[in-house]
DNA sequence: AATTTCTGTGAAGTAAATTTATCATCTTTC
DNA sequence: GAAAGATGATAAATTTACTTCACAGAAATT
């Protein structure tokens, strides 16, 4: 079961929310304001926070960065009753998973709920851990550099990988394209052009926010 | 020097956008419709793409995805006349990197662009390249399940872990956790808890984004 | 104080990954 | 159609990663 935290100055809208998500299925607790969030957040496990952005004490909009850099996987939706399009692109820049504008149908913000928690579905780490082909193909730098070429010039032939990497013997470089290959990071098209697969995009982006950060 | 690509309809605010920018230091191209814009990317590398929302043929919010799926690292800035808090928070789910309300003065969008293309300022590969120790912890299965371990316990001492890895050989656990604690994934507090670094903790906010999507 | 559990080291062996070397085929190009 | 370069398979050699074993001091239990 999702646990949601609620958290909004106005008590009545908090009680409502929660009964109403606890009759949804969901399991829901309530905070007034971003502190008393915070506090919660650490002693409970949430999915998601739905999160006022205009309250006494600390606002949606400076616990939001605060929230998502210390639970990256918590989903956050805003709930604001003076919305702007900049008060929203402020808020979607700074990691808010949707907005929601009060008043709202009951309704529209379960859709919006159950979207936003159904992108969470987390693979937790069974997969993560399942990716051992992938992580040790990337274990090599020479790997890596060949992912990094071809994210750069997006089609490369086998020579032209070769002399790029500097590397004399082509064999070598035959030895490291097949181990790309049969982990899915690269592909061959039909003029044998190695490109960087669906799989080896996503990979190289994140290696790119990893060292980024 | 950045390229950016300028998509509208108006031909007139387009030339004007593309000599500003060029005034600006960048360089500017542009493109009347989504689908002229997309072949436009396909010939030419653009850093950034300013995207009017609506537009005869194919319009932003249709090409935005189609854009950022394609080019993953192209900063996206919406450009937008009839914008509504929706419309806003749509456009910034689907991908984009900010929203800009027409009409606006240019000295706001000239620092929209700076902060859009600073914020993709890529540590290019050399230093992606250079984290062979991460890779090389990150490459055994053992160790990822250590870290998928301590991101849920937070801290762990060395026989929990042991015995959580169900692992009978102490030994080899703690052959694995030097590795960990070499490549700076994870420490020991003065209790000799282990517990996930900062650097860990990214690596697996990071993992799991690769999973799960 | 004696005993068990926890935490760790270092050497030596085993397994896996990588490099090197040898050879084969397939395309271009002349 | 022969020569030259591009591409790739395979096996042996080497390097690196991992496991096992023998041992030992610190901390907790009895």
């Amino acid at each position: 079961m999702h646990k949601i935290l609620v958290v909004d100055d106005d008590q009545d809208l908090r009680e409502n929310l929660v009964e109403v998500l606890t009759g949804a299925g969901f399991f829901a607790d309530s905070a007034e304001d971003g502190n008393r969030a915070i506090e919660k957040l650490a002693t409970d496990k949430f999915d998601l926070v739905l999160l006022d952005s205009i309250m006494p004490g600390m606002g949606g909009m400076e616990s939001l960065p605060l929230i998502k850099r210390k639970y990256s996987k918590i989903k956050i939706v805003m709930l604001t009753a003076f919305s702007t399009v900049e008060g929203a692109v402020e808020a979607m820049r700074k990691g808010a998973d949707d907005y929601v504008t009060k008043p709202f149908k009951i309704n529209d913000l379960l859709v919006t709920i159950r979207r936003c928690l159904e992108e969470a579905k987390f693979v937790a780490c069974s997969e993560l851990l399942n990716m051992d082909d992938t992580f040790k193909c990337l274990a090599n730098a020479t790997r890596r550099k060949t992912l990094a070429l071809l994210k750069e010039h997006d089609k490369l032939r086998f020579m032209d990988i070769t002399r790029k990497l500097d590397i004399d013997d082509h064999t070598k470089v035959n030895f490291h394209l097949k181990v790309l290959k049969d982990a899915a990071l690269l592909e061959q098209d039909g003029r044998k052009y190695y490109q960087l697969s669906t799989k080896g995009k996503k990979i190289i982006a994140c290696l790119n926010s990893i060292s980024s950060t």
